[in-house]
DNA sequence: CTGTTAGCGCATTCAT
DNA sequence: ATGAATGCGCTAACAG
């Protein structure tokens, strides 16, 4: 039948405990021994048992990355990232001691997200990297908060990678957090330095950390510059004429909102999106209008996903860093570099000016 | 320390056995007994230790999904609609019974894509999903043929999505192959119907089923057009005034390879690309060359991604219903729906004419 | 450097 | 419907 460790040490002629020292290679092993059990792995077509592993050791080679949309590319490619320093030494084939980096996708829903924490602690996985933006609810932040400290409690490394740091929890190795009020701020005042005035936001949904700080940011920015605006008082009547409106982060969203702000505020000159494809859609929907980008209206996006240097025209956003900050991610879990001072780091975000934006008209 | 079966059963004050066929759900247990179980589980927070289950089972819930490239939607909406079938019930919460989906990036290495196999094969996973082209190296084939054997000996259910089915393997559960070959064909009839001839070809990778499925169905419009072409020979005179140029997935790849296409025959009228992101290159090479889309050169693309439509102007490309296959690809791993007759089912591509595409000057 | 021993935590017979 | 007993395959002390 199947093939178990104790085979292999009865063909090599050595005892079990030789050959898991051998395959785990954290023990000295005579190199002659070494390469007789390595025949005898090899002859027997050897697979280890992970389950029977971990087990024993208590712990196991599973590294889980939550994403909230594997779809997108702003998680794949952190996630991409981390994968590549956690499980990307090129094996030498027999598939020695790497760690298996696995992707799980919550499709940004809290119960998933919790599901697949229970799932990777039933795992005993080495560490988890959780990614993007999180959910504000207070009742969703407590259970997190108590699911990252039992993690934590079991031996799990957590990571936070895109995610501001949970409030009083200990449970972290370390969080890297995107300045999104920093980029949003900055993005809002590329606007009006370049005169624009009446400007819409098509906002990411309600009641997340990348939303909310985004945000602030372009509030910030606007209230310097004298210009106040406030959280939109959803259903009201103020809350209907508000230049804020809130929406998935689709290219659907962006195309349905910015007509809803054309319809809302006619003089509009410009649209902030929540992000680059939000900001695709934003872009079809003022074209539909018969408005021209940028001459009639500018627009802008977040993150400088790939595509955003190849709109037409191409995209004024804010550059995120999300490979070096998948990577860094990876890092940290893998216990390979070191936390940041606190545990928390701000990774910066970097206005990048495109020919998306441009003065309004008459300026 | 860590709570265990037996400590549920202690306060439960019922036998381990009574314990483990609650939490399996799959033996008759009366009513109260379960309810006082239960309790017992939330009241210690008891979480199932994987690795013992699967250890004892001799089966674990994981069921992988190897993707190419995590950072490219294509792969990331099959991967999301899959896992979501596989573990997307919103579970009760207590995490019963699902199994956890998990994404594998192989980056397109043949060496990664093996060491996956064999740690899924190491945690004896339930299922694996393999998507995307498949690399047609023989010495590969054979070691995946021989792998894929060897994991569905052991109980694992193999289902390939957007991939061929692989040569007398009996291994696999079903195999859902995109009609690449078709696909491509109605692309290149289209562009030939619009009246282009000169006709210059951005391919993907050597060697990958997707890249030659893809090419044959062009150059078979071709030939039925009377017009051959014939694989390029790399390095030889012939080959650099091919107008086929190989490339990764890329973007870049698009921009250079057009670039190079326009040097090697300025009088091209139609750029194909491998895909969507090769194509968005390709546009952006034509127009720095001072050329328009559609009216001096066309362009299309490959896939269909959400942003093709986007594009400026609009991409016309070939329509791969990514999701609808993941999501079978996902139920079929489950074994909640039935293989098609044979084990293949060929996924039908359909052209999506739009604005990139026009017909050539002075036609 | 290598062998011996004793569990890791659970599923599953077999009884009852 | 429930309990008792056995072993899944491996790692980690502990000897030597």
């Amino acid at each position: 039948m199947t093939v178990t460790l104790a085979d292999v040490a009865a063909r090599a002629r050595v005892s079990p405990a030789t050959v898991s020292r051998v395959l785990n290679g954290n023990y000295p092993v005579a190199a002659a021994t070494r390469e007789r059990v390595l025949r005898a792995v090899d002859e027997l077509d050897y697979v280890l048992n992970g389950p029977a592993s971990s087990l024993a050791a208590a712990t196991s080679d599973l590294v889980g990355i939550l994403v909230n949309d594997i779809a997108d590319p702003f998680f794949g490619i952190m996630a991409g990232a981390a994968q590549t320093e956690i499980g990307g030494q090129e094996g030498t084939g027999r598939a020695g001691g790497e760690k298996l980096a696995i992707v799980c996708n919550t499709g940004g829903s809290p119960e998933r997200e919790l599901t697949y924490l229970t799932l990777l602690q039933r795992q005993r996985a080495a560490a988890v990297i959780l990614t993007g933006g999180a959910l504000e609810d207070p009742r969703h932040t407590a259970a997190m908060t108590a699911k990252l400290a039992r993690l934590a409690d079991a031996g799990t490394q957590v990571v936070l990678c895109g995610r501001p740091p949970l409030p009083d929890s200990d449970a972290i190795v370390a969080a890297l957090a995107f300045d999104n009020r920093g980029g949003g701020r900055r993005l809002t005042e590329h606007l009006l330095a370049l005169g624009h005035r009446r400007i819409g936001y098509v906002a990411g949904p309600l009641e997340r950390t990348t939303t909310r700080h985004r945000l602030e940011g372009h509030w910030a920015a606007m209230a310097a510059a004298g210009l106040s605006e406030r959280w939109p008082a959803g259903g009201t009547a103020e809350g209907r004429k508000s230049l804020t409106v809130h929406g998935p982060y689709t290219r659907r969203s962006g195309y349905e909102a910015t007509l809803e702000l054309l319809r809302r505020a006619p003089d509009l000159t410009a649209v902030v999106a929540a992000n680059d494809t939000v900001a695709l859609g934003a872009c079809a929907a003022v074209r539909e209008q018969g408005l021209r980008i940028p001459q009639d209206v500018s627009v802008a996006g977040f993150d400088d996903l790939p595509f955003a240097v190849d709109a037409v025209p191409a995209l004024t956003t804010v550059r995120l860093p999300l490979y070096e900050a998948g990577a860094r991610a990876g890092r940290l879990a893998m216990g390979t570099e070191t936390p940041p001072p606190g545990g928390i780091a701000t990774i910066a975000a970097e206005l990048m000016a495109r020919a998306s934006t441009a003065p309004p008209r008459g300026n």
